[in-house]
DNA sequence: AACTTAATAT
DNA sequence: TATATTAAGT
């Protein structure tokens, strides 16, 4: 169906090929309407109804059920999957067991478009901080804007007064999986350190419910953690930081960046998002051809990558890297679907 | 308004 | 401990 729109498009060369990479580079991210152009382009792409299995239609040919005894599926409708998202959300929270999709099939390096799903949340612990049900206080003397709109836009894309999933999922603690992780990098990675600022990130990362301050705040770290790299420039990673081990350290640290307030950068000129100064020469830092998110979102119920329509979601791989084996606290998937970002702003 | 950093809170 | 939030500066 959508077949014609082409994926060579949105892809980033193999760093063998330098000039192709930065001519890449360039053309990809001309600025930011260039980049919901190819967001819009890849919502084209996606699968009308006629490539979907109907809800009312079983996953399960009846011979099959048949032959292995599985009792026949009821008949689904929109409002069943949400239910069962919510109950699958509610027994992993009272079980207070961690539930991770990681889909990391085992070629953590090769970069695949495929292996990305399921960034988590986590249920903020204790009663205190207005939780329950309607928790909504200190909100109001934030920026509110931001936030409330980027949080809610994803949310509320779904949330009809009813949609209990969405309702369940106010603000809550992002986990930083090695495959959120991973995208983070890359998309810094291919802005360059210097166009790497919170919200340029965000927007590239393409993730539903993924908000600046998730990202500024993972930022920060990372930085602190590329300083110390930098610094010890001979040793490996000390044991502390495996998350960011795990990633290729791109070598330009930004220059001169010695404290103080940001770099002259900020509001001005939001406009050249994409563009690297320099294009990334070091095959470690994007190995292989890496096709940009712009026409994969990612969202908090998995991500979807259309190519043959084939949804890439595989269970059971541990989480191995910042393991967050906190008990205080459930992973939780979320398992509201929404539509890739329709609204990159 | 957005960014950075440090400090602090959860 | 990892992430969020706040504060104060650019």
């Amino acid at each position: 169906m959508g077949e014609e729109v082409k994926i060579s498009e949105f892809e980033f060369n193999s760093a063998e090929d330098e000039e192709a990479t930065e001519k890449a580079n360039t053309t990809v991210f001309d600025n930011e309407d260039d980049v919901d152009q190819r967001v819009l382009e890849w919502e084209i792409g996606l699968p009308d109804c006629d490539d979907l299995t109907p809800l009312s239609q079983s996953l399960i040919p009846p011979e099959f059920a048949s032959a292995f005894s599985i009792s026949p599926e009821p008949c689904r409708k929109a409002l069943d999957v949400n239910r069962a998202s919510y109950d699958t959300l509610s027994s992993i929270r009272s079980s207070g067991a961690h539930f991770s999709t990681y889909n990391d099939n085992k070629n953590n390096n090769n970069n695949d478009i495929c292996s990305f799903d399921d960034p988590m949340v986590v249920e903020p612990e204790g009663g205190g901080s207005g939780s329950g049900s309607g928790s909504e206080p200190k909100k109001l003397r934030k920026t509110g804007v931001d936030i409330a709109e980027e949080a809610d836009s994803a949310v509320r894309t779904t949330e009809n007064s009813e949609d209990p999933s969405a309702m369940t999922l106010k603000r809550q603690r992002l986990v930083w999986t090695p495959q959120l992780h991973k995208r983070f990098v890359d998309v810094v990675a291919h802005l360059g350190i210097k166009n790497a600022v919170p919200k340029t990130i965000m927007r590239l990362m393409n993730v539903e419910g993924l908000t600046r301050e998730n990202v500024a705040s993972h930022l920060q770290k990372y930085r602190i953690y590329l300083k110390r790299m930098q610094g010890l420039s001979n040793q490996g990673p000390s044991a502390s930081d495996q998350m960011f081990a795990s990633t290729p350290v791109p070598r330009s640290l930004p220059e001169s960046r010695s404290g103080g307030g940001g770099n002259g950068l900020a509001g001005g000129s939001r406009k050249d998002d994409g563009h690297v100064g320099m294009p990334i020469p070091m095959p470690s830092l994007v190995p292989l051809a890496m096709p940009m998110y712009g026409h994969m979102a990612m969202h908090l119920g998995g991500y979807h990558n259309r190519q043959n329509g084939y949804e890439a979601n595989s269970y059971g791989m541990q989480p191995r890297y910042w393991p967050c084996g906190n008990k205080s606290g459930s992973v939780v998937s979320l398992p509201n679907h929404m539509p890739p970002n329709h609204k990159l702003s």
